[in-house]
DNA sequence: ATGTCC
C-alpha cells in the first residue's frame, strides 16, 4: 500500500480522510511494515465499506487485512439502524461464525513428546477433514431447526460436551434471535452430515505447547502455564453458513437497488436493518453462529474422546470459544452516547475488555481471552481484551496471521508433503487428507503472525498474553 | 471459506 495515501496518526494508526462518498474516515491498524505490504485493495474496500449507509465513526482494518469479497478480510464496522444502517452479508463472510477455540488440557510438552504421532493418527480419524467432509452425526428436519436455534447448547443436551462449556463459549453457547425457517432447505440439506467436521482451507485442529508467557498474571487467570498443552479448534459453519452467504448476497443485491442504495462495489450488496432482507438475513446469520458454536462443540466433544484413547490423564477444559466472522448487535458509545449497533467483523476477533458484561465471570476482571491462530507450522497467540480497544475499533482485534499470499500463488511455490516432511523435522506432526491444501496453506504464503500481534497489542487493540507453536496439526 | 464452476 502507497503510504502517500494514508495520515499517519500516531506509529500504529494510519487514516484516510473521507473523500469522494466516504462518509466516515477509513482507520488502519499496522506498523509501517505492515501496511507497506499490505494489498492496496484494503485501502480500496476499507474505503469503500465507509460509504455504506449508516455506518458510524470509521471503517477499520486490523493489522492482519488482506483482500476478501467486498470487506476487506480483518475489516470492522459498525452501522446504526436509526441512521439507515445497514447489514451486509459480505461483512460477515462466507463461513459465518468462523471462530477459535481453545482448551486447556492439563498436560505438559513432555507428556505428548513420545505418543504425538499416535495421538495425530487418532485425532486424524475421529474428527473428519478436508473439503465435504462429513461425519456419524445426521440431522433431519427437526433436529437440523434444533440445532439452528440452540446452538452449542443443543449439542450439549445431544450429549456432546460438557455443562461447564457453555460459560466458556461467547453468548453462553447460544446466540439469541435465529431464525432456522430463514435458512434455505438447501442450506440445511448441505448440512445434514457435516456436524462434527472441521472443513478445509485455514480449519484446523491443533495440538499446540505454550512457548511464552508474556502477561503472569492474566496468564494464571486464564489456567495458561508455561510448558503446558492446549488444543484449539479453528473451524466454522460449513456448507449451511456457505449457503447462507451465497443466497443473501443475491437477495441483498436486489434489495440495495430497490432501497436505492448505490454501492461503489456490487460486491458490498446489503439492506436496510430494518427492512425485510436484513432482518430475514440476521436471523439466518445467527442460525449460522449456532450452526458453528455446535459444531466446535461436538468437535470438543470428539477430541477428548481421541485424547482419552491416547493420554487418558488428559482433562480437556474449554479456555474460550469467540467468532471472528460475525455481525453482532452491541452498545457503543457515539458522541457520548451509548446506543446499540450492527457490528461487523469479518476476520476480526471481539475482544471486550475488564468489567463488560458479556466477559465470562472468571475472567471479568482481566477482559475476555482473545484466540489468535496462526498458519501451519507456525505459532498461535492468546490475547486478552482491553477497555481502550472499545474506542479503537468498537472493541475488535485481529483474527490471525492474515494471507500475504493466494492460494494459487502458494502452490506454485511449495509442495505439500515436501511441507509435511519440513515441518515432521521440526517436531510438528501434519496430518491432512489434501497435500494442496498443505501447500495452500503453507506458513510462508501467510503474514507474520508476530508482527501481526505485536501491531495489534501496540495499537491498544489487545493485549499479548501467551505464545503458542504447534506440536500436532489436524489440517482441513 | 465452499459439493474449490449449475
Amino acid at each position: 500500500m502507497d503510504l502517500n495515501l494514508l495520515t499517519r496518526e500516531d506509529e500504529f494508526t494510519w487514516r484516510v480522510e473521507p473523500h469522494g462518498d466516504m462518509r466516515v474516515p477509513a482507520v488502519l491498524y499496522a506498523d509501517e511494515a505492515l501496511i507497506r505490504d499490505m494489498d492496496h485493495k484494503v485501502y480500496e474496500q476499507a474505503c469503500n465499506v465507509a460509504m455504506l449507509p449508516g455506518i458510524v465513526k470509521a471503517s477499520y482494518a486490523m493489522p492482519d487485512a488482506h483482500w476478501g469479497y467486498g470487506f476487506p478480510i480483518g475489516g470492522v464496522a459498525a452501522f446504526d439502524p436509526k441512521q439507515g444502517g445497514v447489514v451486509s452479508a459480505g461483512g460477515v463472510g462466507f463461513d459465518i461464525s468462523c471462530g477459535v477455540r481453545t482448551l486447556t488440557t492439563g498436560l505438559r510438552r513432555e507428556d505428548v513428546e513420545t505418543v504425538k504421532s499416535e495421538l495425530a493418527k487418532i485425532l486424524y480419524y475421529t474428527v473428519p477433514a478436508g473439503v465435504g467432509s462429513t461425519g456419524k452425526i445426521h440431522l433431519d428436519d427437526r433436529e437440523m431447526d434444533a440445532m439452528l436455534a440452540g446452538g452449542a447448547q443443543w449439542a450439549l443436551e445431544r450429549g456432546y460436551g460438557r455443562t461447564e462449556d457453555l460459560e466458556r463459549t461467547e453468548e453462553h453457547g447460544r446466540m439469541p434471535g435465529a431464525r432456522p425457517e430463514q435458512v434455505s432447505p438447501h442450506a440445511k440439506k448441505r448440512q445434514r452430515d457435516e456436524m462434527g467436521t472441521l472443513g478445509s482451507g485455514n480449519h484446523y485442529l491443533e495440538v499446540q505447547h505454550v512457548t511464552e508467557i508474556y502477561d503472569t498474571g492474566i496468564a494464571a487467570v486464564y489456567g495458561i502455564r508455561p510448558g503446558s498443552i492446549v488444543l484449539s479448534i479453528h473451524c466454522g459453519s460449513r456448507g449451511l453458513g456457505h449457503q447462507i452467504g451465497t443466497e443473501f448476497l443475491k437477495r441483498m443485491a436486489l434489495a440495495a437497488g430497490q432501497y436505492g442504495i448505490t454501492l461503489p462495489d456490487r460486491e458490498l450488496a446489503c439492506a436496510p436493518i430494518e427492512s425485510p432482507v436484513g432482518e430475514a438475513y440476521l436471523g439466518a446469520m445467527r442460525a449460522g453462529i449456532n450452526c458453528a458454536l455446535a459444531n466446535r462443540q461436538i468437535i470438543t466433544h470428539l477430541a477428548r474422546q481421541a485424547f482419552a484413547k491416547v493420554l487418558p490423564p488428559a482433562d480437556l477444559r474449554l479456555l474460550y470459544d469467540v467468532s471472528h466472522n460475525t455481525c453482532k448487535v452491541e452498545e457503543h458509545e457515539i458522541d457520548g452516547q451509548t446506543r446499540p449497533l450492527f457490528v461487523h467483523r469479518k476476520g476480526a476477533t471481539r475482544a471486550f475488555g475488564p468489567g463488560h458484561a458479556e466477559v465470562p465471570p472468571a475472567f471479568r476482571e482481566v477482559g475476555q481471552p482473545v484466540l489468535i491462530g496462526g498458519s501451519m507450522g507456525t505459532a498461535s497467540y492468546i490475547l486478552a481484551g482491553t477497555n481502550e480497544s472499545e474506542r479503537r475499533a468498537f472493541s475488535s482485534a485481529c483474527h490471525g496471521a492474515g494471507r500475504a499470499m493466494s492460494r494459487h500463488a502458494a502452490t506454485r511455490q511449495w509442495k505439500g508433503g515436501r511441507l509435511v516432511n519440513e515441518l515432521a523435522e521440526r517436531g510438528i506432526v501434519i496430518r491432512s487428507p489434501s497435500m494442496r491444501g498443505v501447500a495452500e496453506e503453507a506458513p510462508g504464503a501467510y503474514k507474520d503472525v508476530s508482527a501481526v500481534v505485536d501491531a495489534a497489542q501496540q495499537a491498544g487493540l489487545a493485549r499479548k498474553v501467551a505464545r503458542l507453536e504447534p506440536v500436532v496439526c489436524i489440517k482441513g
